[in-house]
DNA sequence: CACCACCAATAGTGTTATCAATCGTTCCCG
DNA sequence: CGGGAACGATTGATAACACTATTGGTGGTG
């Protein structure tokens, strides 16, 4: 548990931030800062500096008189790597991995196209390394080993998009990949057509073919949304 | 500039936050605590909780003996809706439009499929009125309420995609457009077939077309980036 | 000469106490 | 009954101090 518990406002941020994230203080609900000094045994300092990062999340808003208010969750910035985390945590696991692979969606197909035009060419060679690898491993069933090849694949395409707002997804699509094997929403084996899509993601993208590889890239996301489909619950 | 310089600490962040932002302080560089409280003449408190807002951001990373260090810019969080304004109100504001401009290409369209599929019938049918209003005012002339308009219509879109991650850009779209307005990088008059496609989409989305929706969002995003392209600077 | 253990200087970390500023509430006066 | 002044709760800010982690030097040793 190496995490960033190393300082105490941290670990009350710990237990505060997926509380809030959980929806378990309802919008409009206050703290005082004695409250959370006596609640979590801390000084007024750090209980304090938690808050400011509270803050900072748009998650609440302190004010004198009034105290430390939950703020409503449109507010909130939804991309901060933390509060994902913590939303990743909590009972609304599910939710959140669907938002985020919608997202992973939309943007994906766009990335491939940018790192087809943009990408330096020997790193855009090397991809189509990868996605053989992928089909190898993925045949033989080696789960593990396809998740993290899957991961460094996907992570890679952002980061030659050359784009830093687009780079900056890739924590987010590794969280989305990894909870995905993880809960089980995987086949036990890679389906054929996905290991050939990706390599076609790679080729298209080293032969500088920005149309070919968002097609084929999207081709990739949309299978995976609809495998998550069936998993959603129903909806007006 | 009702802006959030209520506290002390937000406007050391005022002031910090943009300079680190804008890579006046390289990555690596360290300031001391103390340090910050002569440079502001503020407590160590203040400082402090300064230094926390920016270590949630990742903008620093604060270590004993050591101090309070720069971190390298893929660390950042880049969808930190501070951070974004920030380096907008720097002089890198021109990288980080064409940044959030090419997240914009990349998300919009997926958004509109997704309002299309699940948009309340209502609020869809309101986004034809919409783009009828902005071709109205367009073809007046009438460059500033159609900019509103034009906000409204691509914020309402995210909304409309029922994802909260989604959602969440739409501030950052807004950024964008009125960025891009202020920046003359509009034409005068808006162009003819961004109106038609304006209104293609909402029709698309009223209907219930995802895929039409999606392609004519495409058009649109497009045609924006290549009207951007002419401001890039060359790159290898 | 290289390497390891130890020590001390240096920052951040955490606590406590105290006062100032803010702002919702209440209550009084017109 | 309405407006405004006083009150008090709560955050905002400062100061002083003890604690602790980290690192870099130092000296001893193989």
């Amino acid at each position: 548990m190496g995490t960033t518990h190393r300082t105490l406002h941290n670990r009350v941020l710990a237990v505060l931030g997926p509380a809030i994230a959980a929806g378990e203080y309802a919008c409009g609900h206050t703290f005082t800062l004695s409250g959370l000094e006596d609640g979590f045994g801390v000084s007024r300092t750090v209980a304090r500096e938690a808050v400011r990062v509270l803050e900072s999340m748009g998650l609440v808003i302190s004010r004198p008189r009034t105290g430390i208010r939950v703020r409503p969750r449109r507010d909130w910035s939804v991309f901060d790597p933390q509060l994902i985390r913590w939303r990743l945590a909590g009972d609304a696991r599910m939710d959140q991995l669907r938002s985020l692979n919608e997202l992973r969606a939309a943007v994906e197909p766009g990335a491939a196209a940018l790192a087809a035009e943009r990408g330096p060419a020997d790193e855009r060679a090397r991809l189509v390394v990868l996605a053989e690898q992928m089909t190898l491993t993925g045949r033989a069933g080696k789960l593990d080993t396809f998740m993290d090849l899957d991961v460094t694949f996907h992570r890679r395409i952002l980061e030659l998009s050359g784009n830093e707002m687009l780079a900056g997804l890739s924590d987010v699509v590794t969280e989305v990949l990894v909870g995905r094997t993880s809960y089980d929403l995987m086949p036990h084996q890679p389906r054929p057509e996905a290991l050939r899509l990706h390599t076609a993601v790679a080729q298209a993208i080293r032969d500088g073919l920005p149309d070919v590889a968002e097609a084929a890239m999207r081709a990739i996301v949309t299978e995976v949304s609809d495998a998550l489909k069936d998993t959603r619950p129903p909806q007006g």
